[in-house]
DNA sequence: AAAGTAAATGAATCAGTAA
DNA sequence: GTTACTGATTCATTTACTT
C-alpha cells in the first residue's frame, strides 16, 4: 500500500481552515516554544542554513497564537483522533490552558515526559534533559494502541504468575491447589508504556540530522503515531519543520500532511521525503523498505553465527566464515510469507553460478520434510521453531526422532 | 549541632502571616493536587487512619487558594531563598500561573520531574509515572549546591580528566607535557545533576511507611534540602502531613518548621521526628542495572523468540510470553562451561516448586542424546549448533533421521 | 562446624483502574 | 461516588552457598 504525503507551505492557521473537517486521525505539533531567541542551524556541509523567529511581543500574543491554531486542529481532526502537542518548559502552562479550553479538561490523557540526556554546559542549576508533550483525544472514544515495555529487573516474574484469591479475613494471598503447589494466571507480556519515555536525543554526529534545529529523532516520531494511528491512517503536523514526522509517516505506512511557513522547510522536508535516512539503530519498516526490515529480521535468527552477513544479493543472506569441507556455506533465512520450497529455490537460483557449495536454510515456519534436507538444502528449523514446535508436539508426537512437524 | 524541628496546627495562610518574614532558606510545598477525590490510608498495624479532602468547587477555587498561600510563602522566605513547589499534571498548569505571577517569571528556575517505577493494572493509557516539582528562587542571587551524578557508561572518563589549554589559534586542545603525555585534570566528579530524577517510589512494605496517603520518600527530600540549604538553614513545609520534610531536615541537619491543619498529622509528625526511621533502597543504592543479571550470551540466542527475560532467577533465563497448552514455558541456555544435564538439571531446580510446566533447554554445544527430551525437559538445538553439526555431518552420517549429533 | 554473605522467594501494598 | 478487585513493586525473610 502505498502512502501519501502533502506539503503545503503558508500558516497552518489558513491551511487548516481549508481542509476537509475531521479528515484526520493525529495531529502532532511542535511549534515555536516560546523560547525568545532566533533558532538556527546549518547543514553539515554548510550548503544551507535554516533558520526560524521564536521571539513574541509577551504571553499573551503567544497564547493568541497557539490558542487560534489549536481550534484549527481539532476541527480537522475526527471523532475518534487525538492531539499530541509537544512543548517544554517555556510555555508548557500556557499552552495546556489552550488545549484544555478547546479539547476540554476531560479529554486531557497524558503528561508525556520526553526524557533525554544531553552534553552539559557546566551551568548554575539543573541540567534541563526533558520536554513535554501533551496527548488530547477529541472525545473519549479514541483510537489507542496499547504498548508495552519490559517488566522492571526488580520484578519478580515467577511471583506475579500465580493467580490470588481472598482468604477467609479478605486478604489477599496467593491460590495455591491441592497439592499445594502454584497456579498459573496466565501469560504476562509486560507492563503498560509508562508516560515518561527514555530516547536519545538526536546525536549530533547522527546520519539522520538533516541541519534543522529542533529536529525530532524518528524513534520518538515513531512511537507517537504507533500509539494513535493505524496503517493507512492520516497524520497532520501543522508546524513540520524539517519533515520528521512526514518521514516517520511515511517509512510505517501513514499517510501525512505537512505545512510549514517556511518555503526552505517544506523543500527540505520534500527532499527527505524523497531519500529517508535513519540512524542505523533504528528499526526499518515496511514498503519499500521490506528489503531492509528483512535482513535485520535474518540477523535476528542467525545471531550467534560466525558469518558475514550478504547485502545486495536477494537469495542469500549470509556466508558462513568458515568453509566446511573446503566449500562455502550460504545460508538463507524463510521469509515470513514463504514456503520452505520457495526459499529452497531462491537460495538454490542465487547460487546457480557460484560452483559447488553447501545450502542452509533457516526455517522460521512450520514444515512438513521429515528429511532435514530437501533437495541438496538443509534445513535447519530455526530455534524459536523448535521450541514451538518441540512443547506442542509432545501431545501430538511419540516419535521421539521426528523433530520436524507437520503443519 | 542540635536541629530545631517546629510544628504548628492551623492553615498556612495564618500560620506564615504570623511567621517573621524573610527567616525561611527553603519552602518545600506539597499541597492537594487538584485530584478530585479524597485519600486516606490506614497505618500498616490498622491503629490509625489518615485522610484528607482533595475536592474542590472547580479549577477557580483550587487557582485562588494555591495563589493567596504562595504569596505567604514567598513573604517568609529570605532573598536568597528558594521554593519547591510539588504537583502532578492535574493543576500543574494552574500552579505554573500562580508562581509566574507572585515570584516572577524570571525567577523560574527548573520544571524537575520526579520519575518513579510503581505497581499498576492494565490501563487503557500511558501508566502516569512522574510527578513535578517546580523550582523557583525569590532573587536572582539564590542558593543553590551543585549536585553530580555519575557519568553515563558509554562516558569516555579518561578523555574528559585531560587539561585542556588555547592554542597559538585560540582553540581548545587538551595538554600535553613536554614527553608529549596527557596531563590529567585530577578527578572530574561527575556531570551535573539533570531535572529528571528517578527516585524509586515509596513501597508498599517500606519501613520507612508510616500509613499516611502521599508520603514522599525520604531520598527525595533529601536531595531537595541539600540542593537548596546548607546546614543549620531554616525549611518550611506548609503543608506537612506526615512529616518526611521535617525528618529528612533533621537526620542532614536543618532546623524546619512543618504546619497542617490537620492534629492528626501534625501528631503523627512529632512522634516521626521523635522515632525517625528510614528505608534504604537496595535499587537506589545500586541502582537499576544491578538487577539485571539476564546473561547477554542467553540473550543472544534466544533473539527472535517472543520471551520475557527472568533477571533473578540464576536458573531461569526466559519465559516464553505465551503458554502452550495452558502451561508456563521456562527457558535456559546452556552455558559455555556446562554440560547439557547441568544445564537441564539446573532449570528443574529453579522450577521445583513452581507447579507443572514445560521446561526447554537451548544446546549451544554438541550432545550425545539422541532424543529430544532428556527427563522431562526439552532440548532444542541453537540454530547456530543445528547449522555446524548438520552441514559437517554430511560426510560422516548417513542416516538422516539423527538429527542429533556425536560430540 | 560456624559464621557470614549472596541469592531466591514471599508478601503487603494501593495520589491503582474498571465497571 | 462507590464498590470490587488487579498486579508490579520492593524490602524482609528464608534458603543456599562460601570461607
Amino acid at each position: 500500500m502505498a502512502t501519501d504525503a502533502v506539503t503545503h507551505v503558508g500558516d497552518c492557521l489558513e491551511v487548516m481552515a481549508g481542509m476537509l473537517p475531521e479528515s484526520v486521525d493525529l495531529v502532532y505539533a511542535d511549534p515555536p516554544f516560546f523560547t525568545q531567541k532566533v533558532h538556527g542551524m546549518e547543514t553539515r556541509d554548510g550548503s544551507a542554513r535554516y533558520s526560524f523567529s521564536d521571539i513574541w511581543e509577551d504571553a499573551g500574543e503567544y497564547a493568541d497564537f497557539i490558542g487560534e491554531r489549536v481550534a484549527g486542529m481539532r476541527d480537522v481532526l475526527k471523532p475518534t483522533g487525538s492531539l499530541f502537542f509537544h512543548c517544554d518548559k517555556s510555555a508548557s502552562h500556557i499552552i495546556r490552558v489552550a488545549l484544555d479550553r478547546v479539547f476540554g479538561a476531560k479529554n486531557f490523557q497524558s503528561e508525556i515526559i520526553w526524557h533525554y540526556k544531553r552534553w552539559s554546559n557546566g551551568k548554575r542549576g539543573l541540567l534541563p534533559s526533558h520536554q513535554t508533550i501533551f496527548f488530547y483525544s477529541k472525545t473519549s472514544d479514541f483510537k489507542f494502541n496499547t504498548m508495552l515495555q519490559e517488566y522492571s529487573p526488580a520484578t519478580n516474574i515467577d511471583q506475579i504468575m500465580q493467580k490470588r484469591v481472598r482468604d477467609s479475613r479478605n486478604k489477599s494471598v496467593y491460590l495455591q491447589d491441592d497439592c499445594g503447589s502454584i497456579v498459573s494466571n496466565g501469560t504476562k507480556k509486560g507492563v503498560p508504556l509508562s508516560d515518561v519515555w527514555e530516547i536519545p536525543f538526536l546525536n549530533p554526529k547522527a546520519k539522520e540530522r538533516v541541519g534543522f534545529p529542533t529536529q525530532k529523532p524518528f524513534l520518538l516520531m515513531k512511537r507517537i503515531i504507533e500509539i494513535a494511528t493505524e496503517k493507512g491512517d492520516t497524520v497532520l503536523d501543522p508546524f513540520c519543520g524539517s519533515g520528521s514526522t512526514l518521514v516517520a509517516s511515511q517509512l510505517i505506512g501513514r499517510n501525512s500532511i505537512g505545512i510549514d511557513i517556511d518555503p526552505g522547510a517544506i523543500e527540505l522536508t520534500e527532499r527527505r521525503l524523497a531519500n529517508p535516512v535513519v540512524s542505523d539503530s533504528l528499526l526499518m519498516a515496511n514498503g519499500r523498505e521490506s528489503y531492509k526490515q528483512h535482513s535485520k529480521e535474518a540477523a535476528n535468527y542467525l545471531h550467534g553465527i560466525d558469518y558475514t552477513p550478504v547485502q545486495r544479493n536477494k537469495g542469500i543472506d549470509g556466508l558462513l566464515k568458515e568453509e566446511v569441507d573446503g566449500l562455502p556455506v550460504f545460508i538463507r533465512v524463510q521469509r515470513r510469507h514463504e514456503t520452505i520450497e520457495e526459499t529452497a529455490d531462491a537460495l538454490k537460483r542465487a547460487v546457480a553460478e557460484k560452483g559447488i557449495c553447501h545450502l542452509v536454510v533457516v526455517a522460521t515456519k512450520p514444515y512438513k520434510y521429515a528429511e532435514k534436507e530437501f533437495f541438496g538444502v538443509n534445513i535447519i528449523p530455526s530455534t524459536p521453531l523448535s521450541i514451538n514446535e518441540s512443547i506442542k508436539s509432545e501431545s501430538e508426537y511419540i516419535d521421539g526422532n521426528n523433530i520436524l512437524l507437520v503443519e
